[in-house]
RNA sequence: CGCGGGAUAGAGCAGUAGCAGCUCGCCAGGCCCAUAACCUGGAGGUCGGGGGUGCAAAUCCCCCUCCCGCAACCA
């Protein structure tokens, strides 16, 4: 019987094409979970996009089209990321679903009734903005965007009572029962429970909404707040609404993947939402950094966004696999850098990997070696901590070591000179450890690089060996 | 006193107490099987600054400087 296992990523709002950032979270969570179905677990991987959000009403009255047609358009775009990045999500949630609807609305009315409640929210509201300013963000009493001076608006909203969790959500963090990585997210949501949790707004008028979400259950007149159903979107995919067998197979998460801006919501208001609803709470939650621009945040407005489909057209999908999980820091802000990419392109993949796979499969070729699989499965069990804890970088240094030795143990047993001296019983000896550790080498980078794993594993169990095309061609 | 992250060789980074390390670049040698690839050696750092604890500190404690994010109904 195969272990369960429920991974998520985050879903983005749709306002615009993917950037590298999402990328990033979509390659280290397949990863992990192409790892565990590598380990024999039942992958369940999920995820999807965040129609109802008011940015993408807003984007939408900007290109002078629907909502409906922006979204549509936008959700295709991260659709193709998925692919063209080679991710293995078993399924895509859009928030505009019916089971999505069905399934947030059901999550609303499971709440406990004492924990949603109606309160007037009053503040100053930019109507060019479109949104709600505190005092201290605006200049001069002006908002900061439109120079204009904001409306007093009042509304009455639904709020959810956060403040009944507070103790319950500090134990549950604290005891790791449902565990933040890394440890210092950890301790960023500790401080943030013990400064007090105030309860917070979860629908806003259909007139503020444009008329667009997912609408409260029994109050037409309200949507939704965007987090409140965004987040249901863990269960509803799993078609929560019929009480369907995914949800009953796979929930609760095993891993919910975020990116460091929206951990309190993950941290915080999720857990307290279910528990609400009683629930069964996800088990871990790994955030990530950000990827920044020469030290900068990465923004249209400035003109530095890295398009992660340039970058596959340009150097193929393996290659930024590999440079977001070796060179961008799993946890910590990085810096991207098309120098720096280039540079682990030449130095790792194609003088390192593809050049030992050449030049061992030559060898091979050359000397007509029979290579013989010993097909023992061997544990890494330091590899696999590697892997578990998120430290995708250290692992695939990890496996680069590895590599770095293969050509050690080459340049020291000389094949070419056993080979002129006729000493075939050693030369075998020494060409088939290499091509050992080499099928080692593909076995580790399954999840990582699962096309040039498979392409290595060709070469070295095709009979006979040839050594083939270059796994990367060197960039000119 | 808002919260957090960062400051380590020319560049980019790893390293949470025990001789300061990796990649690229640079210099010198080796090899010639391989994608002008590979291997070995070398030069280059007072680990942002100051103080403290320890036999021992990049690593723990205190103070300071500079950089970058975030500041809850914003994904």
């Amino acid at each position: 019987m195969s272990k369960k296992f429920y991974i998520t990523t985050a879903i983005p709002y749709v306002n615009a094409s993917p950037h590298i950032g999402m990328a990033l979270e979509y390659v280290q969570t397949d990863v992990v979970a192409r790892y565990h179905r590598q380990k024999g677990d039942d992958v369940f991987f999920l995820t999807g996009a965040d129609e109802n959000s008011l940015k993408n009403v807003q984007a939408a009255e900007k290109e002078g089209i629907s909502t409906k047609e922006l979204v549509d358009k936008n959700t295709k775009r991260f659709i193709e990321a998925t692919k063209i990045l080679n991710i293995t999500n078993d399924d895509f949630i859009r928030t505009t679903a019916k089971k999505h609807f069905a399934g947030s609305q059901k999550l609303w009315l499971a709440c406990k009734k004492e924990d949603i409640y109606q309160k007037k929210y009053r503040g100053l509201y930019c109507v060019g903005c479109e949104q709600f300013y505190l005092e201290k963000e605006l200049v001069d009493g002006k908002c900061p965007e439109h120079l204009t001076k904001p409306e007093v608006v009042e509304e009455e909203n639904y709020f959810f009572k956060l403040s009944n969790y507070q103790k319950k959500l500090e134990k549950l963090i604290e005891s790791d029962q449902y565990q933040v990585v890394p440890q210092s997210r950890k301790n960023e949501v500790l401080s943030f429970i013990k400064m007090g949790l105030e309860d917070f707004s979860i629908s806003r008028s259909q007139k503020r909404a444009k008329n667009w979400g997912v609408p409260v259950p029994g109050d037409e007149a309200q949507v939704m707040y965007v987090w409140f159903d965004a987040l249901s979107n863990y269960i509803t995919a799993l078609d929560y609404d019929s009480d369907g067998k995914n949800f009953k197979k796979y929930w609760p998460a095993d891993v919910h993947v975020v990116g460091k801006g929206i951990i309190r919501f993950h941290a915080v208001y999720w857990p307290a939402m279910l528990m609400s609803a009683g629930l069964a709470l996800p088990k871990k939650l790994f955030v990530h950094g950000y990827i920044n621009i020469e030290g900068g945040k990465m923004s249209k407005s400035l003109g530095n966004v890295v398009d992660p489909f340039e970058l596959v057209n340009k150097y193929g999908v393996e290659p930024v696999r590999y440079y977001l999980l070796r060179y961008i820091h799993p946890v910590q802000d990085s810096d991207f850098s098309i120098e720096q990419f280039e540079q682990a392109y030449t130095a790792d993949l194609a003088n390192g990997l593809g050049n030992l796979v050449s030049r061992v499969a030559g060898l091979v070729e050359q000397n007509s070696v029979e290579i013989k699989q010993d097909k023992q499965d061997k544990q890494y069990k330091e590899f696999g901590k590697l892997v578990d804890g998120f430290l995708f970088d250290q692992a695939l240094k990890y496996i680069w070591d590895k590599i770095s030795a293969l050509d050690g143990l080459i340049a020291e047993t000389k094949p070419w000179e056993l080979a002129k001296q006729g000493k075939t019983k050693e030369l075998a000896k020494v060409l088939n450890e290499a091509a050992g550790g080499i099928l080692q080498v593909s076995q580790l980078l399954v999840p990582f690089l699962p096309e040039t794993a498979e392409k290595i594993e060709k070469v070295f169990t095709a009979k006979p060996i040839k050594k083939g095309e270059p796994l990367f061609p060197r960039l000119t």
